[in-house]
DNA sequence: CGCATTTGACCGGCGC
DNA sequence: GCGCCGGTCAAATGCG
């Protein structure tokens, strides 16, 4: 994409960014990226809408159109950059979505000279913020940084991830600066592919999540989002397992019992696993079936809301979430 | 037994 | 060139 001579206000720091800046790097992406995030929002709102519990109501697109144009005021001066935002963004702005791409780069992405490294960090660690960053090829084993492609995406859920891929931890830091570690997952989807990703909670907002992937995936959505179905442990589990309080914050992806943190895509596996699980139980013992029946609701599912969806009983929180970011940080 | 997480060590990029 | 820091490795450990 060619630079935009636009420049933007971040609405959620009072940073000034370029559009250039902004959006350099989105050209890059590839489609695939883009329809998955769709795809996963898809999902994530299937899955939500199932639940009795959560209601996501469904922005419509002029919503959209004016929750964007209210954000970014500057960006509607000029058509092109109206049409261009249009093509870029409306899969992104979906609510539903719950995760949206901000913009994605490479090394030639820039924060001007003078912002600094911190700025960075501030930047992706806002709140309501998710930095994708994506690098094309590890070419090298331990080149790392510099050839990095990013990708930054705005995610407005509260520590769901939307995506449906596997990932499996293989290392957690602490960040300098930040109280809170960050987590490192790999896909375990398929050997060798080198999808990363790194989860960190937010500075400004704890329940949030900031989220950077690394490298794309060399194959498809697993149909079993875990090669390894069904071993992922602690999920759900009524016994508290012993992790420190950063540790379990951190990990987010993680199955730390009553977060309401939890990956989504744990969320969707363990239900299904569930109700799996019940109609066996149907099977065997019909007594309870007719329990469960005359509750209404399945009993394993209540369960399972509860924990999960502790830190979604508010269903403004998700689904306007981009909303509040916008009226809380103007 | 197989797979996941934890965690300290190691490696390399990057800024000074 | 050096030191800091982030990212990865891999052994240890735990769980189903």
């Amino acid at each position: 994409m060619s630079s935009l001579p636009v420049q933007i206000s971040n609405p959620l720091l009072d940073n000034h960014f370029s559009m250039s800046e902004y959006f350099t790097g989105i050209a890059d992406w590839d489609s695939q990226a883009v329809s998955r995030s769709c795809t996963n929002a898809f999902s994530t709102s299937t899955f939500m809408n199932n639940n009795p519990q959560t209601y996501l109501a469904p922005m419509t697109i002029q919503q959209d159109h004016d929750f964007l144009l209210n954000t970014f005021p500057d960006l509607f001066e000029t058509p092109t950059v109206l049409d261009e935002l249009d093509q870029l963004f409306y899969p992104m702005f979906n609510p539903l979505a719950q995760q949206t791409i901000l913009s994605s780069s490479s090394s030639s992405v820039s924060f001007s000279k003078g912002e600094t490294e911190q700025e960075k960090e501030a930047f992706t660690r806002s709140p309501r913020v998710v930095a994708a960053a994506t690098t094309a090829h590890h070419e090298v084993k331990y080149k790392r940084r510099k050839n990095q492609h990013k990708r930054v995406v705005l995610q407005v859920t509260e520590g769901v991830s939307s995506d449906t891929w596997a990932w499996r931890k293989y290392g957690q830091k602490p960040i300098k600066g930040s109280p809170y570690p960050r987590s490192y997952y790999r896909c375990s989807s398929s050997k060798g592919c080198l999808a990363r990703k790194h989860v960190e909670q937010s500075l400004s907002d704890p329940e949030m999540f900031v989220i950077t992937y690394t490298a794309e995936h060399c194959h498809d959505h697993p149909t079993r989002r875990n090669s390894l179905a069904g071993t992922t442990r602690h999920k759900f589990s009524t016994s508290t397992p012993k992790i420190s309080s950063t540790t379990a914050a951190a990990n987010h992806n993680t199955p730390s019992p009553p977060s309401p943190s939890l990956a989504l895509a744990t969320m969707e596996e363990e239900l299904s696993r569930q109700r799996i699980l019940k109609k066996e139980n149907r099977e065997e013992e019909e007594e309870e079936e007719e329990e469960d029946e005359h509750n209404g609701l399945d009993i394993y599912d209540m369960i399972l809301n509860d924990d999960f969806l502790m830190g979604f009983d508010e269903p403004d929180r998700l689904t306007f979430g981009l909303q509040e970011a916008y009226n809380g940080n103007l």
